[in-house]
DNA sequence: CGTAAACTCAATTGACTTGGTAGAGTCAAC
DNA sequence: GTTGACTCTACCAAGTCAATTGAGTTTACG
């Protein structure tokens, strides 16, 4: 299970997106997206922090400062910030592209037959994850919101 | 990531099927098979207790007891042994099949951009961990034993 | 019988992680 | 030069992880 501060991560970055649409990326006040997603607000600090220094976020200090995307929505992908917040997709040390570690107590990884299954598992949710981008998030986000507006709207 | 428990638990299934073999499933000491896969005996039992409460071993009590597994080898997949010590295989309580919770701060479920992804990754890797069985896992393992065995025969 | 050797059950432990909170800063715009 | 933003370090309570411990209970076998 992905812990419940990387899906406040996933959540503000994908508000951040949806705030910058497809004009230039400016910042955008933590309180205002620890409202809108609510999020508690001193929490949501650490985790831009880590954001940060994960290099997917840029911040600006000062009066009218914030936080921006550090890149374009389409090329921060889900992974990124799943990994930035907790770390390796994979189920296993030995399966882990950006953290790999040798199983100590495994005799032959090439024919480990969990390592083989951890491998194709790791495979198929990385694909899933890398290809998945805050644009495409934000693009269904903002039909949520849309939608939501409507009903609103209508009374419904 | 898996826990080191799940880790335990998948080698400890496997050493089972493996020391099945296709004949008839009878039981083995939890002292062989913790020295055989060097896990800490006495967190083996804990584990094995698990298993057992999940039906996916039988025990036997008493100078000649044991624990066997409860089904053939090619009924028994990862994904069961996974879930009965580590939990769901979902990355958020709202695409678990087994433990489904709706998120609380999820406005739309059907549109939620977060949710269609963990979505597909459930769906991947459920379907890699259903299809994978103890009796391929044990057809691969055997391979890795005769394979050592070999080196250690022709001294190499 | 009775006892050795197996499983069973509940509790404990120490280190670490999770989910937050708090306070004292630093920085930049007006 | 003050206001309103981010930053850094530290702290905390509760829970989880990875075992360990100890006191049972059960059964085969002689």
């Amino acid at each position: 299970m992905l812990t419940s501060k990387a899906k406040y991560a996933l959540r503000a970055m994908i508000d951040l997106a949806i705030e910058t649409g497809t004009g230039p990326r400016r910042p955008f006040f933590i309180g205002d997206i620890a409202r809108r997603q609510d999020i508690p607000r001193r929490f949501l600090e650490n985790i831009l922090l880590d954001l940060r220094k994960h290099g997917l976020v840029v911040s600006h200090r000062g009066k009218a400062g914030g936080y921006a995307l550090a890149k374009a929505p389409d090329l921060i992908s889900f992974a990124d910030i799943i990994r930035a917040i907790d770390g390796p997709l994979a189920l296993t040390p030995c399966t882990s592209r950006t953290a790999y570690q040798r199983c100590e107590d495994c005799r032959d990884e090439a024919m480990c037959a969990i390592r083989k299954t951890m491998l194709k598992v790791r495979q198929a949710s990385a694909d899933i994850l890398e290809s998945t981008t805050l644009a495409q998030a934000a693009s269904t986000g903002e039909g949520v919101n849309d939608a939501i507006d409507q009903v609103r709207a209508t009374g419904d």
